[in-house]
DNA sequence: ATGAAAGCGCTAACAC
DNA sequence: GTGTTAGCGCTTTCAT
């Protein structure tokens, strides 16, 4: 544990060179940095991240906030803002929201606020306005993904838009039945995906002229178990089936197909599913999806936060970013079976 | 933003006592204690963890090291610890390894030696010498999961056993031709999960004097995708079909499960199919499985950690301790169709 | 039980 | 380009 003076004792300069020299600021002439790396590699020195931070005002840590660890798309993220974090030098602390209100109110009055990260990322949070006024009060910079949240530099996805596209899909294909398994209202706490992405759903129901069955609308909880039991109500009934279904995830999605497979019904054949997310277990199933990016997400938020941490060379970025999204077609989504009666149709 | 000398103004007294009555450290008359919470709260105080690590030598955050992220596993422990820290005052600060070479490198030569946390959790990896060295040279406590880790205090499962277990479920149900879908040994990079659940296979089946077929052998990735192929080539040949799979993890279980419906067998009917893990769509799928509880894991680990930060009341827990695990008979494992020769058979 | 004061190990002016 | 020095905001002896 060799401290900062014996490698200035050993390289043979002072204190503050071996500071600027090591941590690249302020100007060494190539000679003494050289010899002070050298001096600090056969020590084993390593700077004391806390000694660092108490005279610097900087901790080079990021807090990163999430509603639920265990998930794919959040994890996803985490995982991105890590790997982009520590190729710039940054630690990442991880708060986890999902432990209930007491947690919460931790982490917001006392955690982030102790001076051990220089900014948050918050993913998929609705903060309030109070936690929002904490975070800002105290000059951290921060931004949210998925929000958006009032006076917070954010990463949005136009989850309507998203919905819209997933809908369309099927409409160009020719369904004019078209179920829509989305997020029961109950569940609309932080992120609001199942208000939203039902909205894209009945845009592109509205825009194309097709009418939105209320019978035709089961809500889920965005896991592959309530997706499957959603799929089942919807793909049961005896008659006036929907002959495709648009899932609000792809957890949902595959539920429903598994679902449909259950019922002897073939996808695409008898049905056709579409979901959102592109979740790792999309492609195994062939899902046709919207694709969001959570790695790209994650790394995103990471670049974002270093253009603000670092105000000298980045562009001073929008304050509100569009996500990308793609439609991935593939094996779940095709032209109803019966003759359809779309107009444009080239048959 | 005040500092901790205002608080001492506010409440009449010095900034040692505040100190010591906001920190539970060194005795303080219960009214002055009041009057400083008090003082303390008004101003929205709030220590500054890089001072009082600087000063205390404690940071009050434990470094989280895993090899993957976006795994059920890994972010079930890693959510199990953070919840278990968090209701201590602890924050975790999360390193992730997946990245490669050049970041486990430096995350072991840089960011963990930075004096930013107190202790480390490992989850399923293997350090070399050196990796363990520099840890325990630094005099930090640490647990591994899953390791075992030599020198190190470790939480393990006995894989053997478990994969014993999942073994001798399927023959004490009658089952001769048992398939082993095993980890390939490729991937027996940081943890051994698939030398070490194979043999326990092989013990049952020895045990049990039943033949060890290597045809009925395959090896595969720990992904659905991968029991899915695996769990094709075993039940699509045309004779000597095994009656019965055990996987050696969950998802690479769902898999074959999922091959056997593609291939028009009824599961438990035409085959038994048992895995490892609890993962969370075991449920769903109706999965038996040998259950390991990786967010009690997690929170085990913490429990751990904190007996070695505070000497003072905790047991001088064992060096290594056995995590438990527990078989869960799902709808996936019956008896053999066929007329069984069992000799113990009841019937 | 409380206060005074000496650091904890660095960084950032400010001189030179 | 490099050295000197005054803190950063706490905790912790050591007195009292």
């Amino acid at each position: 544990m060799a401290g900062i003076e014996e490698v200035a004792r050993l390289a043979g300069v002072s204190t503050a060179t071996v500071s600027r020299a090591l941590s690249g600021n302020g100007h060494v002439s190539p000679t003494t940095r050289e010899r002070v790396q050298a001096a600090a590699a056969e020590l084993g020195y390593v700077v004391s991240s806390n000694a660092s931070s108490l005279a610097s005002g900087r901790t080079r840590n990021v807090g990163v906030v999430v509603p639920f660890l265990s998930r794919w798309y959040f994890s996803s993220v985490v995982d991105g803002a890590e790997a982009a974090l520590l190729s710039k030098g940054y630690d990442l602390t991880l708060y986890n929201l999902s432990g209930g209100e007491e947690p919460r109110r931790s982490v917001f009055e006392h955690f982030l606020l102790r001076k051990r990260v220089d900014a948050v990322i918050a993913v998929a949070l609705e903060l309030t306005d109070d936690e929002v006024k904490r975070l800002l009060d105290i000059h951290k910079p921060m931004v949210g993904i998925g929000g958006p949240i009032p006076g917070v530099r954010t990463l949005t996805l136009d989850d309507v838009a998203v919905a819209q596209l997933a809908t369309e899909h099927l409409i160009s294909l020719g369904h004019t039945q078209i179920a829509h398994v989305g997020g029961a209202v109950e569940l609309d706490l932080d992120f609001h995906l199942g208000s939203t992405r039902r909205r894209g759903f009945e845009r592109a129901m509205h825009e194309a002229n097709l009418p939105i069955r209320d019978d035709l609308y089961q809500p889920a909880d965005f896991t592959i178990n309530g997706g499957y039991a959603a799929g089942k109500q919807l793909l049961g009934r005896p008659y006036d089936r929907p002959t495709a279904i648009f899932a609000a995830s792809d957890e949902m999605a595959i539920g429903c197909l598994l679902a449909a497979r259950d019922l002897g019904l073939s996808v695409p054949r008898d049905v056709s599913i579409v979901g959102i997310d592109d979740h790792e277990l999309a492609e195994f199933f062939g899902l046709t999806t919207v694709a969001q990016f959570p790695r790209q997400q994650g790394e995103l938020a990471v670049d974002v936060l270093m253009g603000e941490l670092m105000p000298d060379a980045g562009a001073p970025a929008a304050l509100d970013t569009e996500l990308p999204f793609q439609l991935i077609v593939r094996s779940s989504t095709a032209r109803p079976a019966e003759a359809d009666a779309r107009p444009s149709s080239v048959f």
